[in-house]
DNA sequence: CTGAAAGCGCTTACAG
DNA sequence: CTGAAAGCGCTTACAG
């Protein structure tokens, strides 16, 4: 690899000299501005990163930290891609990484990141007292949260509405009928889980409708939880006519549950998924879904970052994103439900 | 953040005796030792992966970059954990570069990747005489390539046995007494095509089935290219009575255009996916599948990577890696078939 | 407009 | 067993 020393001498000027062009820096003179960019493109020269960010300490450094709760779900991955896009379009890197729901293995993933010198965090916080966020923050790191906030503590969140998404979902459901409504959702350490319950509990009091606890079921955020709370559901004496399931893995899981069971969507039973999936429609039927865009949500995430580095003094903001309620073919008026669950 | 010097100056020590209990190296007092990791814990300290990185210039780094076609995908996902979990348990932070089937953003990760003064690659060529990759491989970086070989090139490799993973799904099918059987591949220009459809034309010739090129499709390698071409194939006056798809996305798509068509699967065509789901039980109905799996393929990466680090001079290994084919519920017995696609 | 020099946080040969 | 010093590849205040 060629370094900044070896472009200078084939450019017969001084390393300050060729670093000032590079970072376009100063004035610099035409003419030897000149000779330097033509010793850059004969070496196929760029810059060490690693040596820019140690000598910027407490400056740009254009590395961002995503931190991720499980990137086995379609969710995170579009959020990636979201971040991912927006850093590059403005020169940073982004390094990744996903603790798989491990408390252990995000704080070594923020510590790593800490000592790669990021210029800041997004986070998906374990949930909303996160020890390990605050302890970076308190570091005095930037930190944008996506999809969850965290209690207590001024920070930028982007989410997106979680209480109406549910909501508007489970109106849907009533409108077709629906009263014996399930809910699945994910841990209920994390906000989102409530903010999800909470709009299930209001479209069910505002149609007058009983909420009955052991229709909402609650354990792990992944697909097992998704297979067992399912059937657990099925096997109620009294069964749900429909389900509203809080995230993508719980959704499949769910799914899984059902088409084991013989059970037909949406003639036995009817789903909506929170989230969607780009092959929803590749499902049989496709399927109901509440669409939150992960890859709006990154993208937004890492535009607030950056403007955040450039200005910290920047009041924080809270951006709640709308979700969309797309209707396909996993729900069914129970009128025209033609068998009855035993 | 604290750093050597001020842990140097709690223990009353000089920063070189820091640096050597950090790095368990040389002989250093069991006294001094203790007082050093007193004042360590107490200042919290972890070391500055920027300049440990820098500073080791051509000596191990602890960084590997990983870079991908298309993170969208769920076996590059899979992929990812693998590598990562293998570079965590041995102290390895990994980089992860998305380049989308772009080979410009290609050529962008990988030199960003280089400037971060990573210590080797595990890539996914974009085919088989990828010049990116060629390049950095001579400019010095250990290499590992997965899911697809470089051409004239001496790289370890991980992948699976392609031909023999297509042989076995298509010789499952004319077991089941299909004849007309389609191929939807990836892009042309990625080896793991060829080698896919060379395990097609294989199984066909052993059976005496005539090869008809109207049923070997090939676009691009993602999900809108599974539901264009699964639609030109339905459309076929003589249309097929099972598909092979090439990938997960090519997969999901052309499942979309089935249902979308209203046909029925298995009843009015098979369907074998190349690359199992962990949520192929989800599908209606489960999807058969030729299982690769990306998690051993990611960690198996890894592991060699990381041997070759350590010994540069070891020589070059293949790893090739079995496929399985996972039997659901999506193929039937065409003697067994009710309706016929007219 | 340009260069010499300091320094970011480390590791390691060298000296004692 | 331990410390002083050089140096990894950069950027930037300082001097001219």
């Amino acid at each position: 690899m060629s370094n900044l020393k070896k472009v200078a001498e084939l450019a017969q000027v001084s390393i300050a000299t060729v670093s000032r062009v590079i970072n376009n820096v100063d004035n610099v003179n035409p003419n030897t501005k000149a000779k330097v960019l033509n010793a850059i493109k004969k070496l196929d020269y760029y810059p060490n990163r690693v040596a820019q960010r140690l000598r910027n300490s407490s400056r740009k450094k254009n590395l961002l930290g995503l931190v991720l709760p499980d990137i086995q779900n379609p969710f995170y991955v579009d959020v990636v891609i979201g971040v991912e896009e927006f850093a590059y379009e403005n020169n940073f890197a982004v390094m990744i990484g996903n603790f798989g729901q491990d408390q252990k293995k995000e704080k070594l993933y923020l510590e790593i990141l800490q000592s790669e010198e990021v210029d800041g965090f997004i986070v998906a916080p374990f949930h909303g007292h996160d020890k390990n966020i605050k302890q970076i923050i308190s570091n005095g790191y930037t930190v944008v949260c996506i999809d969850r906030g965290l209690l207590d503590s001024n920070v930028d969140v982007v989410k997106v509405d979680n209480e109406n998404g549910t909501f508007k979902a489970i109106e849907y459901l009533i409108s077709l009928g629906h009263k014996k409504i399930a809910h699945i959702t994910g841990r209920l350490d994390i906000p989102t889980t409530f903010e999800r319950i909470s709009g299930y509990e209001k479209a069910m009091k505002k149609h007058g409708i009983k909420i009955d606890n052991k229709l909402i079921k609650s354990k792990k955020s992944d697909y097992a939880s998704g297979v067992e709370l399912m059937c657990e559901l099925l096997d109620l004496s009294n069964p749900p006519t429909a389900v509203l399931t809080g995230n993508n893995l719980l959704t499949l899981g769910a799914l899984e549950t059902i088409h084991t069971k013989g059970y037909n969507i949406p003639d036995d039973i009817s789903i909506i998924g929170f989230d969607d999936m780009y092959w929803a429609n590749s499902l049989n039927p496709p399927l109901t879904a509440i669409r939150q865009s992960g890859y709006d949500i990154g993208k937004r995430a890492a535009e607030l970052l950056l403007q955040r580095i450039q200005d910290p003094t920047r009041a924080n903001s809270n951006v709640i994103l709308n979700t969309e309620l797309i209707i396909r073919k996993s729900c069914k008026d129970i009128n025209a439900i033609k068998r009855i669950i035993v």
